[in-house]
DNA sequence: TGTACATCAGTGAACGCGCGTTCACTGATGTAC
DNA sequence: TGTACATCAGTGAACGCGCGTTCACTGATGTAC
């Protein structure tokens, strides 16, 4: 049988939960770097000396938020790499995801694009070291595909990489176009199957 | 003859750059949504009042800055579009050319990356717009190309974005590598020029 | 089942501090004659 | 060249405010017997 937690246990992770929440929504229209912790507990409706509770500064939050906004990723990558399919096929499907993907969880894909580059460091690393993961998972899947023969292990990272970065972009374009009109959506879409398309063409002749 | 300017303006000229140059150096370790007007002056060593001579805000000076971080690309941009040479040759030259603007103002480079997705939206959509316009350029130095014959407008705007966007993770990439060894560089600047070539290969192909 | 004690998530007052912004000012530079 | 006045970049005091952090606390939950 499984070990449920206490009530007391149960009421922590809920209180927890609402501050990486809040924090998230407020990661809107700022940085972690600008981030307070008295915002944060404000919108929560807890006293600021409850934050100690559950995280030692902002930026401890803003790790948290890594693993939470990532590991909804990996699942999605799983799925986008095991599809079926020639390769048109495959890329439509990938794009498809990567658009339900930011309209399911817009506020992680936000704070992801926003703190790769952002100005906390160990946020920075945890996106930085969380996206190698991802393209390692995603070489591992480009090693057992028959296209790969004759490859080298560096041209294999170097294309899961190119992949990567372009899953990120196209998830940041899908979400500026969150705000706009359903046709900016369209475009974004083609555009992003497009680019995906140059790189598996380039990818089929790379060894011409 | 030109004209000169007096030295009440010469002066507002020097203490407006000493603010950019501050505020650029602090953002180092920061995002702009949390720079403090303070931290700027106190830093260049006038009165806190003295900020509002120049800039209405920290967000009117991030503006500001986009103009000359991206302002310094311009010329670079059109260096490396009309070098000439085979394909191979060009791109040596253009992971180069990154390189060493990275070394030149790493940064510009940094403040670059951390606002494109940052939290303040003027800043966000003025790097947005000039990234926009070099693209453009990149586009119009592909229609010139013998390549370009029989690609359709949309098709080669999606890749000169596409080269726009490998610029700036190569260039991201160096600024992480300035921190670390050699080598570190060394394989930046392979990974970079691979990740281009195979997009170079996809557009030989790209009307198969 | 009941009792006595331990744990600990969340409280609320208090602190010193740096923030952005206002305002009237100073004194060097610029201009008109 | 000299004088009288205008401009305006930078000053310094003052303000109210929200910040992060400390501390002793409360009272519900958990545990031992």
């Amino acid at each position: 049988m499984s070990h449920t937690l206490g009530l007391r246990q149960a009421q922590k992770q809920k209180t927890r939960q609402a501050l990486l929440d809040a924090a998230l929504e407020l990661l809107e229209g700022q940085s972690l770097s600008s981030l307070g912790l008295r915002e944060v507990t404000r919108a929560v409706g807890v006293a600021p000396t409850a934050f100690y509770r559950h995280f030692r500064s902002t930026e401890d939050l803003g790790v948290a938020l890594v693993e939470e906004a990532l590991g909804s990723l990996h699942p999605m990558i799983r799925t986008i790499v095991s599809t079926a399919g020639d390769s048109d096929e495959r890329i439509r499907r990938a794009v498809e995801l990567i658009a339900r993907h930011v309209d399911a969880y817009p506020s992680h894909v936000r704070f992801i694009a926003r703190e790769q580059h952002g100005g906390v460091r160990p946020v920075r690393e945890a996106i930085q070291n969380e996206l190698a993961r991802f393209t390692e998972e995603v070489k591992a899947a480009l090693v057992t595909d028959p296209m790969a023969e004759g490859w080298s292990d560096d041209d294999l990272l170097m294309l899961a990489g190119l992949y990567v970065d372009q899953m990120l972009i196209a998830a940041s374009l899908f979400l500026e176009a969150l705000e706009g009109p359903e046709e900016e959506r369209q475009r974004v879409t083609r555009l992003a199957a497009r680019r995906l398309r140059l790189i598996s063409i380039g990818r089929a002749h790379w060894l011409d």
